[in-house]
DNA sequence: GAGTTTGAAACT
DNA sequence: CAGTTTCAAACTC
């Protein structure tokens, strides 16, 4: 698998610029070069220097040379490529897969066709200036985005367009997948990526209508726009509705996808990070791409677009990430899609008004946080995270397990521990560094089963149909798949709707349903960080567990399932947790708030870090034995927090306590994460800046945490993120000012705290929805 | 692999 | 909101 991913980049590359289609791209569209243009023009503030800093970072050289020809879109092309190939040869399996069970399989192994395709979608939007659909057309035709062509102009041009494309680079695994993954609700995205080109407005409606159509009911986004957008979904998963929503995106809504690609864009550059990691130079190409794209995704939809239309693949990542997002998506989209935009934009002018959203992605959050233990890993693999964190973990995982066993091993090793599995590291290894590392451990968990290839075996659900969090796949925003062992299992992406209804009505009973039970790091952070006066203890479980006879010794207590030390929320017998207390917590989170009080950004950051160092410690001393752990306690908390931030508040954000209080928890959730990711951010920096500056900067959430997962874990796993951080580090570094407002979220700067609020607000705002 | 234990989720 | 039931994971054998 290894050998492959190396190989298999340069062949991407070559496939994407030397393939016939490549080629017949170059002919048809002159594009590229407007993109680059373009791509130079919004990316110039944001990307210019993100970028210069992320191919720098990434570095490959002839990547870079690819991309900067091409910008956003052959990068992306290439990138989906490189990585697609890269795990491609890994992938096969997600790809396939990927179709219906797993969104991020989709997104990784289908990625490449879609990549391919997307990617010049995607491509497209970078060009096109933030808002100018016409370009796309332009683009469309002569950039190897079919698919925004077709949007902008016919939606049969698009469909035929990506079909060609997918056809002619490869074939994608099915006209059907792809169409699922172009069409198919997630799929939209991708189409979505061809608004983008059109204009960001226009894309960023689209997305949004697709996205909200998708996972519809989860975003709840737009009420009116949900009958449209279903409608609009069912046609996109068929494909023909591709037209459709074109017009229709070309017609309304416009940022609340952005919002979403951004998030996607963050996870797909993570993922590619990932890939780079693996494939060095090929996915330094795709890094760079990536970052690039991801630099206008934030600044720019088209990036995001991109990153979707690339997750496309993963559809149904996106439809995860959608839900995951979901609501805040759905509100904050639109905001996030602005401020995306304008970030993007910001030289351009979008309005800066909303920060963006939260890259969100709730249930990956969730399910991060929640599954991550076990399942995270498991699912991510085989399964089909909904969220895009997922699916780069996914990627990652495919990649790692192919790329470098290493990791995984090395992960494993690190993540062996019942922290690991659980989070211990964390969630935050669950995140990102789980993703890779963890992954392998969750699955070990899980994979008690003994999968540890394919994953976890999921759930063995028998009487909830796989709709109720009972479900460990459910519960944590992904699709059954092969390996579990369900009965009667509807949560699969064949009964999308169904499974988002569902979601829906549990988030409406307890918004915080699929919030991640624990928030390590974030929650810390959040507690240090600024609202210290909220919840101290919340830092580390939200809910708090209510442990009798297991006294919190025993994974039957989500507390140390989750790593973390049992805090004053809990309402535990007899708890002994060896991660922590409850009142230790409380003193501790009391002591960090005076901290964070006494400081308030450097202390945060500090108390953060010490929080860290004592949940770490606390909760996992076995982490802290491994020398790794540190790192990926930070990378990890930082890789969580963003993530968390910005996709699960949003989404989960409420409270279970009440629908009132979920408004306001909410609120208080994503501020807290928000502030936590900052925290974490600061402390990132501080410890592992280049982790947490990839992580937070470019994917601000979600996203990072899977493409650190998947890079980190597989190289560098073991023993910290390494090579995450190279890539990243550099790309933080320069990144980091340009992203700032993207990163904000999980980045520390005010920036981060506007984006932040607005995204915990738009969450809050949903969540009343 | 089957059975038991456990605590969360769901229900009343 | 509290109590009970249901459920599936975690655990044990």
């Amino acid at each position: 698998m290894d050998t492959p991913d190396r190989p298999a980049a340069p062949l991407a590359a070559s496939r994407a610029e030397d393939s016939p289609v490549f080629s017949f791209i170059n002919n048809l569209s002159p594009i590229e070069p407007l993109k680059s243009a373009y791509n130079a023009n919004s990316l110039q503030g944001y990307q210019s220097i993100n970028i210069t800093s992320i191919s720098s970072i990434f570095t490959s050289p002839h990547d870079n040379a690819h991309k900067e020809p091409r910008l956003p879109k052959s990068p992306l092309g290439k990138i989906s490529e490189s990585e697609v190939s890269a795990e491609g040869s890994k992938t096969d399996k997600p790809a396939k897969s990927s179709n219906a069970v797993r969104l991020f399989a989709c997104t990784s192994t289908v990625t490449q066709e879609t990549h391919t395709v997307t990617c010049s979608d995607v491509a497209d939007p970078p060009t096109g200036p933030p808002c100018d659909l016409a370009q796309p057309a332009q683009f469309d035709n002569g950039s190897p985005d079919h698919n925004t062509t077709p949007c902008h102009g016919v939606r049969s041009d698009l469909k035929q367009d990506k079909c060609r494309k997918l056809d002619i680079v490869k074939t994608v695994k099915n006209t059907v997948e792809k169409r699922k993954c172009l069409f198919s609700t997630e799929i939209q995205l991708p189409d979505g990526s061809l608004p983008v080109n059109d204009g960001g407005d226009v894309l960023g409606c689209e997305w949004s209508d697709l996205i909200s159509t998708t996972s519809g009911e989860l975003l709840a986004f737009d009420s009116t726009m949900d009958d449209h957008q279903r409608g609009m979904h069912l046609a996109a998963k068929n494909a023909e509705s591709c037209g459709y929503l074109l017009s229709k995106l070309t017609g309304d809504v416009e940022i609340p996808d952005r919002a979403h690609p951004s998030a996607s864009a963050q996870v797909y550059y993570q993922e590619l990070v990932m890939a780079e990691d693996q494939t060095e130079n090929t996915q330094t190409i795709s890094t760079e791409e990536i970052q690039d794209n991801i630099y206008e995704a934030n600044g720019c939809i088209p990036l995001d677009y991109k990153v979707e239309s690339q997750q496309q693949r993963g559809v149904r990542r996106r439809c995860l990430v959608f839900e995951a997002a979901g609501f805040s998506n759905s509100v904050v989209q639109k905001e996030t899609v602005e401020d995306l935009s304008v970030a993007a934009c910001k030289g351009k002018g979008h309005v800066p008004t909303q920060p963006r959203g939260l890259r969100g992605i709730g249930l990956h959050l969730n399910a991060l946080a929640l599954t991550p233990k076990g399942k995270m890993a498991c699912q991510d693999p085989m399964s089909s995270a909904l969220l895009p964190s997922l699916a780069s973990e996914k990627d990652v995982h495919g990649k790692l397990l192919s790329a470098g066993e290493n990791f995984t091993h090395s992960g494993g090793e690190l993540l062996e521990f019942p922290m690991d599995d659980c989070s211990a590291g964390g969630f935050p290894l669950n995140d990102h560094v789980s993703s890779q590392s963890v992954s392998p451990q969750k699955k070990r968990r899980k994979t008690d089963n003994g999968d540890d290839g394919e994953a976890c075996k999921r759930c063995s659900c028998k009487k909830s149909k796989c709709l109720k969090l009972y479900c460990e796949c459910f519960a944590a925003g992904v699709y059954c798949s092969e390996p579990c062992s369900c009965q009667g299992c509807l949560n699969k992406p064949i009964h999308e709707e169904i499974v988002l209804s569902t979601r829906k009505q549990i988030e409406f009973r307890n918004p915080l349903a699929f919030a991640p039970k624990v928030i390590r790091m974030s929650d810390a952070g959040l507690e240090t960080g600024e609202d210290p006066n909220n919840t101290p203890a919340s830092a580390r479980h939200k809910r708090g567990c209510n442990c009798k006879k297991s006294s919190c010794l025993k994974k039957y207590c989500e507390c140390y399932q989750g790593g973390v030390g049992c805090s004053s929320n809990c309402r535990c017998e007899s708890c002994k947790n060896t991660f922590g207390r409850r009142d230790a917590e409380t003193e501790l989170t009391e002591e960090m708030k005076q901290e964070g009080e006494e400081t308030e950004n450097s202390g945060k950051e500090k108390e953060n870090d010490q929080q860290k160092a004592n949940v770490q410690s606390e909760d996992h001393p076995l982490l802290d034995l491994v020398p790794i752990t540190p790192p990926f306690d930070l990378a990890s908390s930082l890789l969580k927090l963003p993530n968390f931030s910005s996709a699960k508040p949003p989404r989960p954000s409420k409270a279970r306590s009440g629908n009132s209080r979920s408004s306001a928890s909410k609120a208080a959730t994503t501020l807290q994460s928000c502030k936590s990711s900052k925290a974490a951010g600061s402390a990132i920096n501080e410890e592992m800046p280049d982790i947490l500056k990839e992580v937070n900067s470019p994917s601000s959430g979600v996203k990072t945490t899977s493409p650190n997962g998947k890079r980190v874990s597989p190289p560098h796993n073991a023993l910290s993120i390494s090579p995450n951080r190279k890539g990243g580090r550099k790309l933080i570094l320069k990144s980091i000012p340009s992203f700032p407002s993207l990163t904000g979220d999980s980045n520390s700067g005010s920036a981060m705290n506007n984006t932040d609020n607005t995204f915990s607000a738009s969450p809050l705002a949903l969540g009343p929805s």
